[in-house]
DNA sequence: ACGATCACG
DNA sequence: ACGTACGTGATCGTT
């Protein structure tokens, strides 16, 4: 085990340049400071207080010597990389952030960081500290000795490699000193070292393991027997010392500091809350929280929002619950907590209501069965406006308990905070509260877990009243400052007219739920069984030995190492053994075929039989979730199970939808919208000849074919139009000529032609192209027909993939977000018609561009008018929306 | 917790 | 020289 280190220090200026790209995205406040790689350092900070005991601790920083323009132009031209501003601006939030910890920085003028380490490094280990140098920068290898280690950052933020002088002789095979000769004799062109020309890592490596040191070398070089490298060295000689001299770092900067400066002290909390604060960090912020100190400090400095709750009530009486019913129906309004658990293979059982309404806080406990049956007629009647945090599951399980009153959405924090930041990993109450008010309430999760013992929803305890009020006027804070957020921001449209109502519309799909038939499920799956028994020892024998067919890993070594089939493409991991690389394998060796074969059945097994059973409700049905904060984009997301990735490409996996049924006396109903995103496309692109096709209804794939490949429309042969297919949808993924040439097998060069043609015979779509892109670089966002917002911070980046990524978001993020508005709109219009109709039919699910609705059998006709009415008018497009409709007893039957 | 794979739009 | 089509979720194996 490696032995206790004492003394920490920390490159500043190389570590924070490989936190900032490393992280995949950058991140950025709403104030428009980039963070990323403050928050990669401190991550990485962190990673070593854990693993590195130390008393003493400091980071170092460069600082040039007051500088001329001339000089620095030297140095542009010697090909030093400026730091990229997004990275500069980050360093003195770093500095504040360290200061805050009260972490000791060491910086003086004309000396960088390597220096003042080495400077440190040695007075340390004079002093007998262990010195730890924390780096990513190898030059710094040089300072390994006895008693100093030094930690270089690989790939990623934590993951870091150690050296110390043993460790460095068994990977180079020189001393921690010979690393100078070394860099001497190779050079860098980073560092502006010249070296000897000609000399690689390679070389240089030998010459020292050979010679021992620059110095020998030249004294000696007949000593060389290759005579082209000995002329090098001789011809180069005090090129080779001057290049050692630069390469070695001083350890006798002049910097004043006592070693007891150094050492690890308490940070500033209320600094670093301040600091955390500004740049975001909620991470941290919560991390903190669980320390008790900076738990402390974080309660103390809480701005509590004046709320004058003049009422709490227990609700226990028929008393009690006339004055609770009184207040909601004054006010005409509440706030509203349904404590429940979001379980939807069971009835959810309500644990108790939570009421905020004018100044009165209630709870109403689920044990009083009559009391809350009584309050639910109440609300029905009153139909007050009802304000909450992921009101979604409050709506359920209100709706499983028999109520039946219209749900009355006057605004929910969660979906508010969705539209203004969509792509937010978090919207818990309590991680909102710190963002907006730095105000640390008790997280509902922790709240009942660690009141979990004490009977909390016996009517008597006090414990969910007190609860109710915190989370009651979270809320309304939060709310009264999203309001204007959302108005400021442009978000009316789509938080009012589309999230809000669809909230409702949603719960009530949820309750309703997709009746499954379990014998259909079973009997495929035991048919599937023993297909699979089949296929794996047919596998097994061909591969002649046991092995886990489901490990990629183990697939890939008998393939490629046994078998010796042909590789594609690496990985981390391996080889993979994805279907395209099996594919290219079919014919090579029998066994493939078998692998694929069971790739498909063992998905379908695993995941749409073995998955869904277990998730099948005591009434027969499943209650999948419909998840609305999710997306970037703006779609609905779907899990517990996911029922918008059911099969349907392939007869094998199709026939799972046979198990989706209608329940008794009644029909499904599926509608689909043609092509949306693409009509979406020729609306917003205003390209008239797109949106001409679309309005005389011409095939649009075939058109493509025939427009890029110069070629009448009667002459499209069915690989032509499939090929255009790929790229009509190319377009609307913000196509690379690379992405279009894996999908359609071809060239770089070919896959660029067609873009290239695409874009000069639709001159419109490549104009609007630009504008996303142009609008994301200005603006930071795009937006949909809505006025939907997407922050694309990629667009920024200084990493050329990321930045080219965030192109492609630009392009695509309005036209999968507008159709996204669109299908919501049609929803919300679908279900108030069935509403207003009175009809017995029920939304069932969504998935993405199409709506199912179970049916009375007596009332299919009609639904199917309505469906194909509001989904056809859900929005006025300069396109016509076009809508296909079927129906029949089973998910199947549906096309 | 994460990567690989594969299901959908 | 490098690495890329857009958006999701579930499962399995590996760390």
């Amino acid at each position: 085990m490696e032995g206790k280190h004492r003394l920490v220090i920390i490159d500043g200026n190389s570590l924070l340049n490989r936190a900032y790209y490393a992280m995949q995205k950058p991140m950025m406040t709403k104030e428009g400071l980039y963070t990323h790689g403050v928050y990669g350092f401190l991550n990485m900070l962190a990673k070593i207080q854990k693993d590195y005991e130390h008393e003493y601790i400091a980071v170092a920083f460069d600082r040039k010597a007051p500088t001329f323009r001339h000089i620095e132009y030297a140095e542009y031209k010697a090909g030093r990389k400026k730091m990229p501003p997004e990275l500069a601006m980050q360093m003195p939030l770093l500095k504040e952030v360290l200061s805050a910890m009260d972490i000791k920085m060491l910086e003086i003028d004309g000396f960088e960081a390597d220096d003042i380490i080495g400077t440190v490094a040695k007075k340390a280990e004079r002093a007998g500290l262990s010195p730890l140098v924390i780096t990513g920068d190898k030059d710094e290898l040089q300072l390994a000795s006895e008693m100093t280690s030094v930690i270089i950052t690989k790939k990623g933020i934590t993951d870091f490699e150690l050296y110390d002088k043993a460790a460095m002789i068994e990977k180079y095979g020189f001393t921690p000193q010979q690393f100078i000769d070394y860099k001497g004799l190779m050079g860098d062109q980073s560092d502006n070292i010249p070296g000897i020309p000609g000399v690689g890592e390679k070389t240089a490596q030998k010459l020292i393991i050979e010679h021992g040191s620059v110095e020998a070398l030249v004294e000696a070089p007949d000593k060389i027997p290759n005579e082209k490298l000995r002329n090098k060295i001789i011809e180069n000689s005090q090129l080779a010392l001057m290049s050692k001299r630069l390469a070695t770092i001083n350890t006798d900067v002049p910097i004043p500091f006592e070693l007891e400066e150094l050492k690890v002290a308490t940070p500033d909390f209320s600094k670093l809350i301040d600091v955390y604060v500004k740049l975001e960090f909620n991470s941290f912020l919560k991390k903190m929280n669980t320390s008790e100190t900076g738990a402390a400090k974080l309660k103390s400095r809480a701005v509590k929002t004046a709320y004058s709750i003049t009422g709490r009530t227990t609700v226990q009486s028929k008393g009690e619950l006339d004055m609770l019913v009184q207040s909601v129906s004054d006010s005409g309004s509440l706030i509203l907590k349904v404590y429940s658990d979001r379980n939807h293979r069971d009835v959810p059982e309500i644990l108790g209501v939570g009421v905020l309404a004018g100044e009165n806080c209630f709870f109403l406990s689920g044990e009083e069965t009559g009391l809350l049956h009584e309050f639910f007629a109440a609300l029905a009647e009153i139909a007050p406006q009802i304000t909450g945090h992921n009101l979604i599951s409050d709506y359920y399980a209100l709706l499983a308990s028999g109520y039946a009153g219209c749900l009355n959405t006057c605004f929910d924090t969660e979906v508010a905070q969705y539209v203004i930041e969509p792509g937010k990993s978090n919207y818990e109450l309590k991680t909102l509260m710190l963002e907006y008010f730095s105000e640390d309430i008790e997280d509902e999760k922790a709240f009942l877990s660690s009141n979990a013992q004490v009977d909390l929803f016996s009517a008597a305890d006090p414990g969910y009243l007190e609860y109710t009020e915190i989370w009651c006027t979270s809320v309304s804070a939060l709310k009264n400052a999203m309001i204007e957020k959302i108005a400021s921001e442009g978000l009316c449209d789509v938080y009012y007219k589309v999230e809000l109502p669809l909230i409702g519309v949603l719960a009530d799909m949820e309750m309703h739920g997709f009746t499954v038939d379990k014998k259909i499920l079973e009997d495929a799956g035991e048919e599937i069984s023993k297909q699979l028994d089949r296929l794996s020892s047919g596998i097994i024998e061909h591969a002649g030995e046991e092995f886990n067919i489901n490990s990629t890993q183990q697939l890939g070594r008998i393939l490629f190492e046994k078998l010796g089939l042909p590789t594609g493409k690496k990985l981390k991991t391996g080889y993979s053994t994805n279907v395209e690389v099996l594919e290219k394998l079919a014919g090579k060796h029998p066994i493939i075929e078998l692998i694929l074969e069971y790739r498909l059945l063992a998905k379908l097994k695993g995941t749409y039989i073995d998955g869904l059973l277990p998730l099948i409700h005591k009434d027969g049905k499943i209650h999948a979730h419909f998840r609305q904060t999710v997306t970037a984009t703006g779609r609905i997301s779907c899990t517990e199970p996911n029922l918008q990735n059911i099969p349907t490409r392939r007869e094998e996996g199709r026939k799972i939808r046979k198990a989706f049924v209608a329940g008794e006396g009644r029909c499904l109903v599926g509608a689909d919208y043609s092509q949306i995103e693409l009509r979406v496309l020729a609306h917003m692109s205003g390209d008239p000849e797109l949106v001409q096709a679309f309005n005389d209804g011409v095939d649009i794939h075939r058109l493509t074919a025939s427009r890029v490949l110069g070629i009448p429309e009667g002459e499209v042969t069915a690989a032509q139009r499939s090929d255009a297919k790929a790229v009509n949808f190319g377009v609307i993924y913000g196509m690379s000529g690379f992405g279009l040439s894996s999908e359609l097998h071809i060239t770089r060069k070919e896959a660029e032609m067609y873009i290239d043609e695409y874009f000069k015979k639709y001159t419109l779509v490549k104009q609007f192209m630009d504008e996303q892109v142009l609008a994301a670089k200005q603006d930071g966002h795009v937006k949909t027909i809505m006025g939907r917002k997407r922050a694309i911070l990629e667009i920024s980046a200084a990493n050329y993939t990321v930045r080219q990524l965030g192109e492609r978001l630009a392009m695509n993020s309005p036209i999968q977000g507008s159709a996204a508005d669109i299908i919501k709109i049609a929803m919300i219009n679908v279900h108030k018609a069935l509403a207003d109709a009175g009809l017995k039919s029920k939304l069932i699910l969504q998935v993405h561009d199409e709506l199912i609705i179970e049916a009375a059998e007596e009332e299919t006709e009609t639904v199917k008018e309505l469906l194909a009415e509001n989904m056809e008018k859900a929005m006025n497009l300069m396109v016509k929306l076009s809508v296909g409709i079927s129906s029949g007893k089973s998910w199947y039957e549906l096309k």
